[in-house]
DNA sequence: ATGAAAGCGCTAACAC
DNA sequence: GTGTTAGCGCTTTCAT
């Protein structure tokens, strides 16, 4: 064996050198039930001196609890997950909890394979975000396994527990925004659309807008979400479709690289096409154009659910079995305008061929 | 107690179930030593009955490892973090172990607080990245404790385990760059300098180049790395220095951001000023004018200390106390470009009073 | 105030 | 091939 974890002292060792039984040390050290002054120094000072730490394996196992909550979203690459996490980390070490994470790559087998992983390691409780909240295999295994749980961002029509923000609502609104400001033919572009209910919730949302108004229904274009190059299949959008004059991006990394492509083909956002996303990531302010966004409280939803989890896990409250619906705001954003009365003259193909022989050189 | 965890099955009852001891029940389930056919199907039997799953609790008391690995960073928050720990993440799964992550803010204590509580939790091993590798103490702690650890992004001056890229020489070509393009002024603007010993690296780095060609030392700018608005920040700059050509930058979400308050002030980049990140985040590829940086291979870091680190667990290899030097590349990008000959015509104040209103209206 | 002992779930000698 | 037992580190009755 290679460098492995030398003994450390357990709490025995501390016994020991101070001369007293296990039981007095856990007494002194944990603050819990009487002790003598002289036990007391003499427990504290044998700690000291052993660099004793306490073995939290061992007090889980006996306590029955780990102090550990288990996280499971599709990607950490994601910000909008990523700043979920912080938030979470938030509550969890203020309130004494760690957390074991997973990442299912939007695959709810994964899901499961991770749950179950965190399950066996005893998680007290759970926050996570699954593909499909109203369909889904990790949902019904926690359930079973008794673990107090809340999704984030999955907003379920069913009752679970969950903190998200109005998906469809907020969709509606975009296309509610898009519409006054003339975009009566407007694109929704999603990553990973079967694979996730936030994204069709809001294809759903700014459809409903789009029927209410009796304009054509946003055209769906599915991109491949780990590849954050969409020129090809913008492309082929604006081909098929050229009187398109708004993107609506299903989260606002999609919308950041959606608006890096149509500065390759040389398509100026705004004044061309306008861009929407959904987020409200960190980023999505510090660009400019600023991204015109649906800002959600990513972080907040994060401490939310984990307090609510913790809540849970002690006694302190009853899980709801519902969606805590969490304020959103449409923010304005230089990368969107009114649309152009009169179509601009897109000269795409040339353009698109001049940007990749740029680009690929 | 709210819903706390229902009993699992144990060990036990499947023994029981199945007729038989707990022994046989673990060396039927973990495959290990002899059990005739028939006890075998009676175990499994009982055990999918009962729906049992190992509690790795007790497994990890008893073996005195848990299949853990602790991970430290500053923030999940910067993508360049998010990516090594997808790579972290990818290694430990493949090899069978979980992540308890915990984030330091950049701040030491936080970092020592942390590592404690991991180590409390008997993680197996840790990767980690530290405010400064040369001066640490949690590199102390986690050394006196005997666990497993490789450091990404670090790179030490003194012997400890660690995978990153050449920071130093990868911004000293920076520089060179900078200096070919004709960019004699240039400023170096970098998040959590003091709390950063990669940002300072690359700044001494830069300053190498610039040192010897003669240049002047170009500016240290520290902004507000929570604050995604420089524009106050790189305002005064451009006011005190409006010779400045060029900005590199300590990372990328930095020079994004930098890029986005820029264009608040009507500069064109790279027409009026150049930007330059590090790291090479997915995002920086995005983005119109693409983003010249130093691409690192952020998620082989994480894979490759990984897997060090597990080696280091399991024996396989004795970590060698130095640092892994993985490549990096300058990736080229439209926010640079050779420095114009006349200076341009910068009506800074107005500019900036102008977009500040626009904005805060 | 203190200690002995049981036991949390599991594995590994060791006996049979 | 199988069971008994001890013990991983800790807390917690229950005596004393």
């Amino acid at each position: 064996m290679g460098m492995g974890v030398v003994a450390r002292a357990t709490i025995r060792d501390v016994a020991r050198r101070a001369g007293c039984s296990t039981a007095t040390v856990s007494r002194v050290l944990n603050g819990v039930g009487p002790a003598s002054e002289a036990a007391r120094t003499r427990v504290l000072e044998a700690a000291q001196a052993l660099g004793f730490r306490f073995n939290e394996i061992g007090r889980s196992l006996q306590a029955q609890r780990s102090r550990t909550l288990g996280v499971i979203v599709p990607t950490v690459a994601n910000p909008v997950f990523a700043e979920a996490i912080d938030g979470i980390q938030d509550t969890a070490r203020a309130r004494g909890y760690q957390l074991l994470l997973a990442c299912s790559n939007y695959d709810p087998n994964e899901e499961l394979q991770s749950l179950s992983m965190l399950l066996a390691k005893q998680v007290d409780g759970l926050v996570m975000t699954v593909s499909n909240a109203d369909d889904s295999a990790a949902i019904d295994a926690v359930r079973r396994a008794q673990v107090p749980f809340v999704l984030v961002f999955n907003q379920p029509c069913t009752a679970v527990p969950a903190v998200a923000v109005d998906n469809f609502a907020a969709a509606r609104e975009v296309g509610a925004r898009l519409l006054a400001l003339g975009h009566g033919n407007a694109a929704f572009v999603a990553g990973r659309f079967r694979m996730s209910d936030r994204s069709r919730q809001r294809y759903d949302g700014v459809c409903a807008a789009y029927a209410q108004a009796g304009a054509p229904q946003p055209e769906l274009l599915e991109v491949d979400y780990l590849l954050l190059d969409h020129r090809d299949t913008l492309a082929a959008l604006l081909e098929r479709r050229p009187e398109t004059s708004a993107l609506f991006c299903s989260n606002d990394m999609l919308a950041l690289s959606a608006i890096g492509a149509l500065r390759e083909f040389a398509l100026r956002v705004p004044e061309d096409l306008s861009v929407v996303g959904f987020d409200g990531i960190a980023l999505s302010t510090a660009v400019s154009p600023r991204l015109a966004t649906i800002a959600t409280p990513c972080a907040a939803m994060g401490r939310t659910a984990a307090g609510r989890v913790i809540d849970g896990i002690e006694g302190i409250l009853q899980i709801p079995a519902e969606t805590l619906i969490l304020p959103h705001e449409f923010r304005p954003g230089g990368s969107l305008a009114a649309a152009r009365t009169v179509s601009p003259a897109r000269g795409l193909p040339p353009a698109q061929r001049h940007a990749r022989q740029t680009l690929e050189s």
